[in-house]
DNA sequence: AATTGTGAAACGCTTCACAGCC
DNA sequence: GGCTGTGAAGCGTTTCACAATT
């Protein structure tokens, strides 16, 4: 009888499969709400990237094909995506990679600087907290907490690691917009619902479990051994297994 | 003119999407090739991580609507997700959680030990390195490779870092299943063609990049940047960006 | 009476193919 | 001529609904 349960995906208010639901955008005509697969936005990133390294390459000018091929996708699953957020190219002459850099950011939501809150300064959250890849997107790490109040001397890179029971004042003080959870499944649900009462409605979460997610909070779920599992299951080749 | 490139996601031989290949499996004929999609195989890792649960808690018979309704999926999801396999409940009845947690575990191919080599002992290699959650589905790190020279007085729970140039070596020594790269992205391409060399056909990588991917060879990516991203645009609505 | 296993229908995502523009 | 943007077709996945089974 859970009341909001949510698997190993994440959510907003959802659908099904992975679905998340956007605003007007205005490509087609106007105001027209439409939903953007999770694989969309996911390749959307990727399309970012591979346009990031083109330019470092000083490559400036290019076409959906070099995009796509580089990426392992093809040309029309590009400008099918794009598509969904407007016209970014010009027929005959492909995409400015500048310009579409922009454009990818915008719609990412990285065109701004977001204020993290990291829960849980262990092994996982140390090794968040020093991952080169956030501060590269303008995800910023503003403030740490932990349950150890053994922990509450140290510094990481002169920030202090503060008690978890400040985690409203910090949220305040700071003025968080996403959490990073590095802690045990136990403790994620009582941090998921105190974050949602202190306005944080964005979190990712890394201990494996089945949480109850508050309304229009989003919480994305990385379960590390299911990632291995994957592998492990196309190692196998589906395992026997069988029927009797 | 990349030759073979690969996406955020991960690979054996592949077709677009994210299709995992399938031996006989032996459910509905004979001998008959089928493929699994990736969400499929995530989604029986939770059906078994949830499975686990209810165990626990000393609930032995379910029916598909419990485990599907904790889960935050569907009862008919969870059928016919299993129907791929074969047919493990009883009618009437629902399924007994211990054979279900047999059959699933066996599916996965999480029936036997999975040996494992870390490449790259800095922060991440360090936290993936004492994550419970592998031991607990039997994926054990056998050795620990870094570039470092430094790092080669180090053992981490009495176990050496040896220099990555024995990653042959050490591959044989250990009979290495599986590898996990936590190292620069420039670093990956030459590891993964070594792994590949070495008989190593399964990689879970988390280092954001485009690579090729050795024929026959599995490469699971995972991208923390990009989950981070996805709360971004969820909180950004798919953000202005829109068109001129 | 309850619940599975599964064809068939519905749905959504990907690919095709070409009109529209540069 | 070349390449984008996009409706339509194709295809895979999810949901429905019910016959089969305990």
């Amino acid at each position: 009888m859970t009341p909001r349960a949510v698997p190993g995906i994440f959510v907003k208010f959802f659908t099904s499969p992975a679905v998340l639901p956007v605003l007007p955008a205005l490509p087609p005509s106007v105001s027209e709400s439409r939903r953007i697969s999770q694989g969309a936005v996911r390749r959307l990133s990727l399309y970012l990237r591979t346009l990031e390294e083109f330019l470092a390459e000083g490559r400036q000018n290019l076409s959906s094909v070099e995009i796509a091929e580089r990426l392992g996708t093809t040309a029309a699953q590009l400008r099918k995506d794009l598509s969904l957020f407007g016209s970014f190219g010009k027929r005959g002459m492909g995409y400015d990679a500048e310009e579409l850099i922009g454009r990818l950011r915008g719609i990412l939501g990285l065109d701004r600087e977001w204020r993290v809150l990291l829960v849980g300064a262990g092994r996982i959250g140390s090794a968040l907290f020093a991952y080169p890849g956030f501060a590269a997107r303008g995800f910023r790490i503003r403030a740490i907490l932990d349950v150890d109040p053994g922990r509450m001397e140290e510094r990481w890179q002169g920030m202090p690691i503060e008690p978890l029971g400040a985690l409203e004042e910090v949220v305040r003080r700071e003025s968080i917009d996403l959490a990073i959870l590095a802690i045990p499944a136990e403790a994620v649900q009582s941090v998921i619902d105190r974050l949602a009462a202190s306005g944080v409605s964005g979190v990712l979460n890394f201990a494996p479990g089945t949480f109850t997610i508050p309304p229009g909070m989003s919480v994305n779920e990385v379960d590390l051994a299911l990632e291995l599992e994957l592998l492990s299951f196309a190692r196998t080749g589906g395992g026997e297994g069988g029927i009797p």
